[in-house]
RNA sequence: CGGGGUGUGGCUCAGCUUGGUAGAGCGCUUGGUUCGGGACCAAGAGGUCGAGAGUUCAAAUCUCUCCACCCCGACCA
């Protein structure tokens, strides 16, 4: 490929709102380029990365078994009423009518599609296990896409499911996906952990996500430094902490006098107690509309997607106005005693005296005690947070940053069941089709090996996903002598397989270097008038301060050798 | 969706407070010099100042409405 005629040019400033490392390469490096909010274009050079990446990808998955197949992009409503989601999904997907009125949406995932097509094309015991998977297009009207490929509204998943007799069969098909994950992200050149999560609107039990951690990532992700430990902060615990003896000589609960003091932060300052001695009552209402207080030790922090998962609900917001007054509560000072509302205890609460709102304005309660003074079901819905104990082997955690560049779920019968999607089993009976699904999201796996693989100059692209094996340059020179040699180089090079991208332009030597470098071809090959006077080339590997010469009569070999891993 | 911010040539930005000829650097074109780490000289091209309405003799600048994009929070690959 002749860098001259390269669609897409380098910039050597990146756009002001470019907010991470990757996303400012990603723009500077032409490898894709905005075209709306979460919408991007792959430019050549982004796109030959994506496919490799994908091709690694159907590698593993076809190594495990799996059969590739291909699903529309515009999938009808009728499959999706089947399972609730058309309802479910309707915020965060695009949807349009054909002319005659009938519903279709974008596809946010697949699942309702595949399951559909198995319940046809399954009939017996005999079919199974299966897998498939496909590469498609997701759409999702996210209501904030982030930067560059990280979070976007469009985006090709390679997306696969599985199909088995039983919980068994469906737990092997779910480690083998598991393994092959592994091993994808491994050969992607990404160092991505796995965790475990929680199933969001996916439905189903069993998660885990694969994280890669890195300071640009939207999650949290528990880890233990000193065992296998690792959980999503939506999912992770801790090990309890002793428990502590109540005292048991504590007097009853009196009140105090706390004017404008409606924080914990105001609290501790006016109290001279640390925020672990106070309670705080959140009062909330649930997508349903109900609500339920929350206790929580004032150094806690409430764990949404836990309390999603307690209340079996879609969406927890904070209570009303009038919620407040059903509850007898007053914003500011509410407290869990003589509270009218259900109560959630979350598990850090100890069995000891706290500080707790008295629920009337301008007035705490001084040792109250749960268990004593009001009582409440007893949840875990806090964030686990550094420090804290290993719930496996007791080491303290740590909380990092990670991008999920991949998912695993284990359904089991949750799809069939609302599908009625069931095999005619060995002994006569019908069952219901277990099932897994497997995401990977290709361009945010890209832009994710940008975050981790690149210096002050530019991208380091891994072998295995470079957009070309080779970057040659031509030096321009006064006696003409380099194009011709460097045109008769790379001839050579591409007949025996190599992938080049030739910098044929007439630019100075500092351009093309420093463009050789933004963009990260992992071998740099100079050619000019220097190298022809010793009839060799100069070899750079991306990373490497200098080059080597190398005589022009192995450097095809030398090439061949060093650029697959 | 809530909160915050920004829209001026392809990119980075100045100009706006205090209304009066639309600017700089980079990039682009042409010519010349240079030639192994983002060269130099010269001459050029390129802008409905996000959109609409309003105030005014006069609006990039003041007012209103809208739009787009970015960032922070709740969801996901």
């Amino acid at each position: 490929m002749r860098q001259s005629t390269l669609f897409g040019r380098t910039l050597r400033e990146a756009p002001s709102d470019a907010t991470t490392p990757g996303t400012r390469l990603l723009l500077r490096a032409a490898i894709a380029r905005p075209l709306a909010a979460g919408l991007y274009t792959w430019l050549p050079l982004g796109f030959r990365v994506a496919r490799k990446v994908e091709q690694i990808i159907r590698e593993e998955q076809d190594r495990i078994g799996a059969q590739e197949i291909r699903i529309p992009v515009i999938t009808p409503a009728e499959y999706w009423k089947e399972t609730g989601r058309w309802d479910t999904l309707e915020p965060v997907t695009f949807r349009t009518r054909d002319h005659g009125g009938r519903e279709y949406m974008i596809g946010y995932t697949h699942e309702e599609l595949v399951m559909h097509h198995a319940r046809s094309e399954i009939q017996s015991y005999r079919q199974l296990p299966a897998i498939v998977y496909h590469f498609q297009e997701k759409g999702r009207d996210e209501e904030r896409p982030r930067a560059g490929l990280l979070r976007v509204r469009e985006f090709v998943m390679k997306d696969a499911y599985s199909i088995a007799r039983d919980f068994e069969e469906l737990d092997r098909q779910y480690w083998a996906e598991h393994d092959a994950y592994a091993r994808s992200f491994a050969r992607m050149g990404l160092d991505a952990i796995s965790v475990e999560s929680d199933t969001g609107n996916m439905g189903g039990d069993v998660a885990h996500e694969f994280q890669v951690l890195t300071d640009v990532g939207e999650d949290r992700i528990v880890v233990c430094p000193s065992c296998d430990y690792r959980a999503n902060m939506e999912k992770a615990t801790r090990a309890p902490a002793p428990a502590a003896a109540a005292p048991a000589d504590l007097p009853a609960y009196a009140s105090i006098d706390t004017p404008d003091a409606t924080t914990i932060e105001t609290l501790e300052r006016r109290l001279g107690l640390p925020a672990r001695d106070f309670l705080k009552t959140l009062l909330l209402r649930d997508a349903e509309g109900s609500v339920v207080a929350v206790v929580l030790p004032g150094d806690r922090e409430l764990n949404e997607a836990k309390l999603r998962k307690v209340l079996r609900t879609s969406a927890v917001k904070f209570a009303s106005e009038a919620d407040f007054t059903a509850a007898k509560a007053v914003p500011g000072y509410v407290g869990p005693v003589a509270l009218r509302a259900r109560t959630l205890v979350d598990a850090s609460v100890e069995p000891r005296g706290y500080v707790a709102g008295a629920n009337r304005k301008d007035t705490h309660l001084r040792d109250v005690v749960p268990g004593r003074d009001f009582r409440g079901e007893r949840v875990d819905v806090h964030d686990v947070a550094a420090g804290d104990r290993c719930p496996k082997c007791g080491a303290g955690l740590a909380v990092r940053r990670g991008v999920e560049v991949g998912n695993i779920f284990k359904f089991g019968p949750y799809y069939a069941d609302k599908m009625d999607a069931t095999y005619l089993a060995e002994d006569g009976t019908r069952r219901p089709l277990m099932f897994g699904s497997y995401g990977i999201g290709i361009g945010r796996a890209v832009q994710t090996i940008i975050e981790t693989s690149h210096d002050e100059r530019g991208i380091v692209w891994p072998k295995a996903v470079a957009p070309f094996d080779a970057h040659v340059v031509a030096l321009p020179s006064r006696d003409g002598a380099v194009p011709p040699a460097a045109d008769a180089l790379v001839a050579e090079l591409e007949s025996a397989g190599i992938e080049v991208l030739y910098d044929d332009r007439e630019e100075t030597a500092g351009v093309k270097f420093a463009d050789a470098d933004l963009i990260g071809i992992p071998l740099r090959l100079t050619v000019s008038a220097r190298t022809l006077k010793e009839d060799a080339v100069e070899l750079k590997g991306r990373r490497a301060e200098n080059g080597t010469l190398v005589p022009r009569g192995e450097i095809v070999a030398t090439v061949k050798e060093l650029a697959r891993p």
